[in-house]
Order: structure tokens, then C-alpha cells, then sequence
DNA sequence: CCTCCATGTAAACACCCGTTGACTTACGAC
DNA sequence: GTCGTAAGTCAACGGGTGTTTACATGGAGG
């Protein structure tokens, strides 16, 4: 009954899911640790502090799929596939809705966005369109891809019509352009 | 020297900056009083209190361009275009930067984007694209403008990158296809 | 069964922030 | 010139928040 890693694992389960929703400014620890079940102060035992506890919260891999067999033609669709299943398909899809609303107002947020963005996406660019403009084209799909987050799970903007398999399909062609497409005209 | 409509004019401008900046809840009111250069208790006499502040401080026009005579090919063209223009070219940048900002946390600042979102954008794409599709298409725009802005001027991600003309090209043709593309395959 | 240490609790501390009310100062009317 | 009112200042209050310290508790080892 008494396990201080099973009560770690539900502080930052809590923490995730108050910090996707309202931010980081605007939860409380003690709300989180009302949310786990626990006591506030353990929050400054297990982790030093509220910040300590968001760098651990938000200390996400984006498991991008691997694209190493998918034919040319169809990685923009299968990377939209891929974004809106990590989004919606499973329960913790609090996971990236709390990067995407607190890297606007918390520095540490904004630098672990960039720092996915490096080691992440960057590198898989580079791996299908080559090292030149890999930087240029993985800007592109990020101001795309965050740009549907954005507004799909942080502001709810306009969420009825962003589902339609149409959507998906724009959205993947524009991926694909911003991929393969040539940069110069 | 003691001019009330003056005074009020600083404390919004300096509240712009903060709040573009910093975010809503990272500013303080003492903060911006100091840059006006005038007391913290005027914010609560001219304003009614740090929420009214920032309400008249968000009260933004898009001032989206006449279209009307612009041929359909480049209407694309025509809005990225703009948008630049109206993020990098005045030297109230914050205008635009302190929504985005802040509508990821902040209620009232996530209301304003979609009310301007449904009162001028989807309005001028109906225009463009017809009733039926508009919200639809608008919300597909919404995506791709909104998250360049998040991108290249809240995050500061791959800025250097994003200012190319060929990014300007790339992400107009985003935009036309987004207008005027056929939604269904 | 007793003891000891990790686990958890409770209360208070220290600080910051938004707000308020009483006070002071400049400017215009007469 | 003086008087009144708007413009601006000052200091204090009240609430909330992150953090800390001292205390309680439960379970494993001897």
C-alpha cells in the first residue's frame, strides 16, 4: 500500500494531465497532488519542486514510426496517420497537448520543443530528403503539424471539421510537398 | 504633461509587450506600470484590474486585405504575403504575437482568436471559396497561419530558416490549395 | 515483539501579486 | 490668486502559492 514509486508515477500523471489542460502558471501542486491522492509536500520530496516536476512531465519521446519500407508517395499520409493517432487514439493523449500549451508561456517547455525538434524530426527530414535542406523542410512541417495541434488541442478551434478524412488527406499532401516538393522555383 | 488618454495609451502598449512576451500570468502589473513609467493603481482606475487591461489589450483587427481584385492564382500568395507584412514589418509586432501567446493559457485571449476566427476569417473565405466548404477551409488555413505563428514567433523554431523566399512560396501554395482545392479525392 | 527507516501528513512560513483606500499634486475655471 | 476636480502617488491589506520543518505511521528485519 505504501510505494513511493507507484505515488511518483501518479503525481506525474496528475501533473501531465493539469499542465495539458490549464498550463503551467495555472496549476497548483497542491491540485496535483489532491489529484494523486497524496500530500503536497511530497511533490518537493520526490522531485525538488514544482519546476522538477514539470522538466520530468514533459520528458516525452514522439516515437515517430519508422518510414524505412513505406514507398515515397505515401509518407506524408502515413506521418498525418501517425499524428492523429498519437493525438486522439490513446488515453494519455495528454502526453503532447502539454508541450504544445506550455511551450508558449514556459521557457523550459519552449527548449524541450526544440530540443524534439533537433533530435527528433530533424534527423528523420534529413533521412528522407537529404541533409541539405533537411532544416528548411522539417520547419515547414513543424509550423504545420504544431499548427494543427495547436488549434485542434489547445484551442479547439473549429475541432468538428478537423477530423473529416478530407482534412487528413490535405493536410497529408501538404506534408508531402513540404517533404519532397522542390524549394526553389 | 498630466494627460489621462496619454497615460492610458503607454499602460496598454507596455501591457502588449509583457503579455507578448511573457504570457499573462508571467506579467506582472507592477511591471508594466514601471515601463509606462506611471503607478500600479492606475491600471486598476483606467481598467478596472489586470483581466480588463488585458481584454482591451487583445482587442485586435486582422485588418485582412481586399481581395477583390486580386486573381484567384495568387490570392495564396497575396495572404502569406501579408501576414509577413503584418508580423515583421510594423514595429507593433506584439499585436498578433501577444494572442497567440497567450490564447494557449488564457481563456478570454483563446475566445478572441475564435471570434475573430469566425467574424473575419471565415467570412472572407466564404467569399472566396463559397458557403458551403468555408469552415472547413477556413479551419485548414487556420492551421497552417496559426502555426507558423506559433512556430516562428512564439517558439523562435528554425527562425532563420523561415524567413526564405522559397518558404514564403511553399507556405502560399499551402494556402491557395487549402482555398481552393478540391476537399473530396 | 520491538525497532528503525522510508513513507506520508499537517501546519506554518515566506514571499509575491492584485487590489484598495487615503493622501498629494498639478491644471483649468472663475 | 484660489478653489475644485481630475491625475497620480503611497502604503497597506488580503489572499494564494511554493516550500519547509517537525511530526506521525506503517512495514520489514532482528
Amino acid at each position: 500500500m505504501r510505494d513511493a514509486g507507484a505515488t511518483q508515477e501518479r503525481l506525474l500523471l496528475a501533473a501531465r494531465r493539469r499542465f495539458a489542460a490549464h498550463g503551467f502558471e495555472r496549476t497548483t501542486v497542491r491540485e496535483i497532488a489532491d489529484d494523486a491522492g497524496v500530500n503536497v509536500a511530497l511533490i518537493n520530496r520526490y522531485f525538488g519542486g514544482k519546476e522538477d516536476l514539470f522538466a520530468r512531465a514533459v520528458a516525452i519521446d514522439l516515437q515517430l514510426p519508422d518510414l524505412s519500407s513505406v514507398p515515397q508517395g505515401n509518407i506524408g499520409a502515413r506521418l498525418v496517420e501517425h499524428f492523429f493517432h498519437r493525438w486522439e487514439g490513446e488515453p494519455a493523449d495528454d502526453l503532447l497537448r502539454v508541450l504544445v500549451r506550455t511551450a508558449a508561456t514556459h521557457p523550459a517547455a519552449a527548449a524541450r520543443v526544440a530540443d524534439i525538434f533537433e533530435s527528433q524530426v530533424r534527423p528523420l527530414v534529413a533521412m528522407l530528403a537529404g541533409d541539405e535542406e533537411a532544416t528548411q523542410r522539417a520547419s515547414l512541417l513543424a509550423t504545420q503539424v504544431l499548427g494543427l495541434a495547436y488549434c485542434r488541442y489547445v484551442l479547439n478551434l473549429g475541432a468538428n471539421e478537423l477530423t473529416r478524412e478530407s482534412t487528413h488527406r490535405m493536410i497529408g499532401e501538404t506534408i508531402q510537398r513540404y517533404l519532397f516538393a522542390p524549394l526553389e522555383a
